[in-house]
DNA sequence: ATATCCGTTCGGTATTGCCGAACACCGTTC
DNA sequence: GAACGGTGTTCGGCAATACCGAACGGATAT
């Protein structure tokens, strides 16, 4: 239609936008003539797709007045995805430990070309939630993850990948000045371990560090979380110690090795 | 193609049925010409599908050889329908908790007519680690789960679903005749919790309790599961307490009511 | 009681998704 | 080294089929 897509099925396609479009909804649920509003095409065809969608069970229809929700089968899926990822199947043991151990959330990054994609999530025992989308990209600079990624790279590399995502801010305290970005990089590379003050949404503080490869290459990095109270230098370091301690022994159950660390 | 579908739209059918061949596939991913012949049409239709599935990130294909394995969307949409869904945001804090505090691995089961069909988990902190897969409705009189949910029903409910799944064994443990399981939900009813004692897998061990809505209507239950060592009477007894107190805090934050257990 | 929304059904049209053949490519194997 | 089986890929052509829009039935609201 409008792209100059090489060899797609628009039938498809179109059937995939309606479960973004569903997922992204209300958890009231959607109606058909909102649906068919919304990506511009006739009721008929659009209930046509939505009745495949459901009887696949991506979709569940909730009477009365028809209303469509996110279905079963989306949760089996991805369950069945992460169950498939080598990398998840791995960390989860460790983001579980590492979760009781120190009561906070606890989610894994992989390196996706300098950007942090975050695949899983382990919730802490807290009372405080807060939702963290998993399988997009995020920007590398406002979280602790990301940071610690980036450590790992090259100079250069980091460049680019701040000129990519252009260093938005989040907060007041998103960092967007590529100096500043430098001078925080190479604190990160001395100590082992990034941190999130408020950098990504207020009242939130990450700590992260990195994995590894066994070439040495950075794979992604792991992260805790938690609602931001007055942390001492000393208590921020040894959750950093803590993390770092964690994301070794991931990198070691990945048979990886961690490289020396690079002088500047 | 063979079913007598009310209007349906044939090549998203056929797209779906791809995900779940990839999904189902082996970690390795699957070639374009292995995947075609399972579903028995054309490379160049297939391939057209393919590419649309990867465009949407539900697919990612792996050079070299070009091999479809499952993508980060999938994980992406698991996370959003369980956040989309009422019942899994309220539990997963309680899992957790009833995790950290057993060390066991804690499940949630939706009653659907009966049968269980669990829609989200939280692993203990152990190192034996077993697949269980969301979303699928599983049997009801081998589960914990299951059970508990099934002694929440009616007698003629209970034979009703015990005919439709017809009590097929699983071990040599499973309960496959109706006074058998009649029986056990006798004593399901006076304790209060399920118990599944290797009815299921070899050396799994497991104890559910039900959980209601507003109407007192059971809404599903929730398991401990852990490897069977042997536990005397009474620390099974000690868990199925615990399980009990946390099914009952969750029918509480649903702002369910507990029923009155029944005479027999 | 009328009007306006909803979801649903039903043909007709042409879009478009499918097929099969031909191509390019790599690894074997003879 | 050349011929083979095995990939993944592209392309044209036919027909299936996915789309649309109009018409129906029902509910709710005005």
């Amino acid at each position: 239609m409008a792209e100059v897509a090489p060899t797609q099925v628009g039938s498809v396609a179109r059937a995939l936008e309606l479960v973004e479009l569903v997922v992204g909804g209300s958890t009231e649920g959607m109606a058909l003539s909102e649906i068919a509003k919304a990506v511009g095409g006739s009721k008929s065809a659009v209930l046509a797709t939505l009745r495949t969608l459901v009887d696949f069970g991506y979709l569940r229809v909730v009477e009365p007045g028809p209303k469509y929700l996110p279905g079963m089968m989306l949760i089996r899926l991805g369950d069945l995805a992460a169950a498939h990822d080598p990398l998840i199947a791995v960390a989860r043991p460790i983001l579980t430990q590492l979760s009781e151990k120190s009561g906070l959330t606890i989610r894994v990054a992989r390196n996706d070309n300098g950007f942090p994609i975050f695949i899983d999530r382990v919730d802490g025992p807290g009372f405080v939630r807060f939702y963290t989308p998993l399988g997009v990209r995020e920007l590398p600079h406002v979280s602790s993850a990301g940071k610690a990624i980036l450590a790992e790279l090259s100079d250069e590399e980091i460049r680019s990948v701040a000129k990519e995502c252009g260093l938005v801010s989040r907060t007041k305290n998103s960092i967007t000045s590529f100096t500043g970005l430098k001078k925080e990089i190479d604190h990160i590379r001395q100590v082992g371990f990034a941190t999130d003050d408020e950098e990504d949404a207020q009242g939130i503080f990450c700590v992260g560090a990195a994995f590894f490869d066994h070439s040495g290459r950075c794979l992604g990095a792991i992260s805790a979380t938690g609602v931001k109270t007055d942390l001492t230098e000393e208590q921020v370091n040894k959750l950093g110690k803590l993390v770092i301690r964690y994301a070794d022994q991931l990198t070691k159950e990945l048979h990886g090795r961690k490289t020396v660390r690079r002088a500047i």
